[in-house]
DNA sequence: TCGGGAGTTGCAAACGATTGGCAGTAGAAT
DNA sequence: ATTCTACTGCCAATCGTTTGCAACTCCCGA
């Protein structure tokens, strides 16, 4: 098996991101831009909530966090996650392959660690050809105790 | 690859869940019974308010439902599943193995194929192994389009 | 069979995440 | 600079889920 870890690659720049927006006929604007360079300089998954603190001081609306999320996903420049706790989390894509990863987060601090390669395209393959179902895509994610909190 | 379509068997007898009731100190009551019997008869994720619709008229609480699957989920009865839509869906456990299973759902018509086998086992061995975090579980839908909805 | 007490429930208010309306603001093309 | 719209801030509305609390009921022991 190969190694399910990740060694996480530099963010694709700027330019090709909001290069991005402009195919999409949307408008560069300063709360898009910023919220891109948050993503672009934690690469984890960020609650909205998140992305707005880590945002310039009162710089833009939680609404706008929102909305900006819903497009960069529609773009394709975002993955969202659900971890089960109601709350939706988004994160950059890497560049090149359709760059859809997983994670293993410990359930008792939350720590994150990242899953490079995906081992599902033959399942799904498999699947497909037994069901009917074209199109197929999946979300994993996986918990555990890490080992800090396994000594308590 | 083994057949990845999973064979519904009988659903545990219900004497069986309100003894796992009575072993956890809970006491059986109407509306547990009725919530029981509701995932005993439709073996697919469920939300809370598609229990509450398909018990007796005006039976039980919302609420009720909320606090009952709750705690059929801490006495490991349900197995808990996200869609991504934020509605949560509970369905009853199989017997035997710790019962966990995974779907594969429309993304236009939602209609839902079960599968059976989990291939996530021999991963989870790995991961724990190159993480040191322990015991490790995991959430793993598929989504696609279905064989009716392709024709349109 | 008959209390009594802890566990449960119904009801409504509270909550937290997410969405929608709307009037004012600001990209970007001309 | 002008103009056309997409976009934003502000705030109310939604929606799923949780919680407080008084009334109720399951279950055990007398
Ligand atoms: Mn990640
Ligand atoms: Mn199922
Ligand atoms: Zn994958
Ligand atoms: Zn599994």
């Amino acid at each position: 098996m190969a190694d399910l870890r990740r060694k996480t690659g530099p963010s694709r720049p700027l330019g090709e991101l909001t290069e991005a927006l402009r195919r999409g006929e949307r408008r560069v604007t300063g709360p898009r831009l910023a919220i891109l360079q948050v993503l672009r300089e934690h690469r984890r998954p960020l609650s909205n909530k998140e992305v707005l603190a880590l945002l310039p001081q009162g710089y833009c609306d939680l609404a706008t966090v929102y909305r900006s999320m819903h497009l960069l996903r529609r773009l394709g420049l975002v993955q969202r996650f659900d971890v089960g706790d109601g709350v939706a989390r988004h994160e950059l894509r890497d560049a090149g392959h359709d760059g859809h990863h997983h994670h293993l987060v410990c359930r008792r601090c939350a720590q994150v660690v990242a899953i490079d390669c995906c081992l599902l395209e033959e399942v799904e393959r498999e699947l497909s050809r037994h069901s009917g179902y074209q199109a197929l895509q999946h979300r994993l994610e996986f918990t555990g105790i890490c080992p800090d909190c396994q000594q308590r």
